[in-house]
DNA sequence: TATTGTTATACTCTATAACTATA
DNA sequence: TATAGTTATAGAGTATAACAATA
């Protein structure tokens, strides 16, 4: 099956963080006019991505979600809100933040989806939909594998197969 | 075959952009220490791994092959200078900036990737080499896709599949 | 006492435009 | 005139520690 193991990569290629963040760049490239359009940052539209599939969540999760740190969270929250785009949501637990949607905040997420559509799919066709698909999972997978490698090294039930890690 | 087609993803997961940032981030978190302990910082990292595997590149290269605009490359190269470990090449064009690694740079490289190999080889062995590289290619391939993707957007040769690009 | 989030602070990267030098 | 790189500058993200409020 002719899937992706045929082309040789020079060393530099083959650097795994490089290669997720050459990929980013170049996707985010095509993505970011849209974005940049509505006057909202990469970590702010992260944001008003992950609420438009939830009802509300919290800092913690957004910050995990989004991969933003908890006081630039702070800072994009006063920011989005100043905006009217998102609005606090009372919560049984007064040390969690949560926030949502308002109305104005979905219809921009909306307005956004709608213009970008059509690049995803110029992308989708280009790349081929199943590969796509292949890769968002593997991409997936990778992070669950790494974190789940990250708990092992805190305590000293770590395996240690061929060396120990060093550090 | 099952090769990561199962899995079904949450919404927030096939964005494209956020699934390669995540991932990034969590690969990242594994080898910063390593780069974090020789007061190296990532884009610096990314210019003497560039650097390793080429006798000698200029700064646009180095630009484009380690996602780092020039106002950042110019303090970047001021500061591997300043710490001797690479240094200015001659080159027929006067304008351009060349630049290789010298041997403390060199020495310098061999010993992060000495000591990052174990914690690369417990990633891949937990991952799967040969999902690794099937990642790894496919991340290239989506680049080089994204990046053929932009020109025929310049002019009006266009193919216009579903529907008109916006912008 | 642990958790959640904010504030404060310093540093780095991002991004653009304006400028210099060379081809 | 076009290209390569530097400088200047504003803004945003990164990262840590210290703090406040709540559980």
């Amino acid at each position: 099956m002719a899937l992706s193991t045929t082309t040789s990569l020079r060393k530099f290629e083959k650097s795994l963080p490089i290669a997720l963040l050459r990929s980013r760049e170049a996707t985010t490239r095509l993505f970011k006019p849209f974005i940049d359009s509505h006057d909202l940052t990469m970590p702010q539209w992260r944001v008003l991505r992950a609420l438009a599939e939830a009802d509300a969540l919290d800092a913690k999760t957004l910050a995990e979600r989004c991969v933003i740190l908890p006081p630039s969270l702070t800072r994009i929250f006063r920011c989005l809100t100043q905006r009217g785009l998102i609005a606090p949501v009372d919560c049984n637990d007064a040390r969690r933040h949560m926030v949502r949607l308002t109305d104005e905040g979905r219809s921009l997420f909306e307005e956004v989806v709608e213009e970008s559509e059509p690049t995803y799919q110029r992308l989708a066709d280009a790349f081929g939909p199943t590969r796509l698909d292949t890769l968002l999972n593997l991409l997936n997978e990778l992070r669950d594998t790494v974190q789940n490698m990250d708990a092992p090294l805190k305590d000293d039930t770590e395996p240690v197969r061929k060396a120990a890690a060093s550090r």
